[in-house]
DNA sequence: GTGGGGTCCGTACATAGGTACGGAATCAAG
DNA sequence: CTTGATTCCGTACCTATGTACGGACCCCAC
């Protein structure tokens, strides 16, 4: 009923990567390559694969690297064996993934005190995101009482393009 | 009365990098070098470098290239200019930083999922990240009906060290 | 004032994650 | 059955992000 597969070009295509990166995913074991069918002709991709791919980027956009979304992908709990390890495991990156979000919290919020801070009508104090990181009402970070803005805006040279 | 700041090598050890990643960071443009001092002696680093270094780590771990970071680190609300394009980028970092944070809200949910299928008196139906993300009460991507286990379980090959 | 470690600087090397190239085989439209 | 686009595979190349190396210089403890 289904679609038998993709062509990998399709399958790139619907997964937003190149060809060659599906290939590298291939040689790096993050995704299987399908057979190629009896006799002659082209390897066709089940639409899982785009969605793992898919998954692929998303994590890497969120700071795992290849290796520990292998790990990630690699989880399964298997009812008819001991997963204990299993459990561990991804209790592990559960809380890594949880230490993400905070960290990410702190970040969103001290872009909305900046944003806040804009029109001058803000509290000041926080003029650039260290400064609304670090003496914030709850913020990480200690030390104490550095002026406003003290890091002269840098010029947009060396990271280039 | 606080320190005058620390020499490079004890910068790098309050912030858990290498003395060559501050360096880098100098001609990257992410942190400014301080200057020498009159005659002769050693850079010294005032302490809120080493809080930006950390949060150059931070936004690393979050998926921010070192060119996000430095766009990030280089918005400023100067209450006497109109920064009307601040605001724009502050903002569009900010959507970013949540729609970070959804996706790693749901991956957390798949792992929980995960994590309660184990034992083999969990619902079943999700014994991969990917089948907890996808055929999930709530899961983003379509597709119907793979059964339970259809990825064999890759051998540990490839992405190796 | 000497010895051992740290700094400075330039350059070279390394690793992760792709991206491009080239030639043979294959498929699909006309 | 020709033609143009794709696939396949191996290899080479590229960017981002460090990491290491080597020689000169500097600083601090003895």
């Amino acid at each position: 009923m289904t679609t038998a597969g993709l062509t990998i070009g399709r399958a790139a295509r619907a997964a937003s990567v190149g060809v060659e990166t599906i290939r590298f995913y291939e040689r790096q074991r993050l995704v299987a390559q399908p057979p190629k069918p009896e006799g002659a002709g082209v390897r066709l991709y089940p639409a899982d694969t785009v969605e793992r791919i898919r998954f692929i980027k998303d994590a890497q956009e969120l700071g795992f690297s290849l290796r520990e979304i292998h790990e990630l992908l690699a989880l399964r709990a298997d009812p008819a064996a001991d997963c204990s390890d299993v459990r561990e495991q991804a209790t592990a990156k559960l809380d890594d993934v949880r230490r993400k979000i905070r960290r990410l919290e702190d970040i969103g919020a001290a872009l909305e005190r900046l944003i806040a801070a804009c029109p001058g009508h803000g509290d000041l104090q926080a003029c650039s995101i260290m400064d609304a990181l670090t003496h914030h009402p709850g913020g990480r970070p200690s030390h104490g009482g550095t002026a406003c803005c003290p890091y002269p805006t840098q010029a947009t040279e060396g990271i280039h393009r």
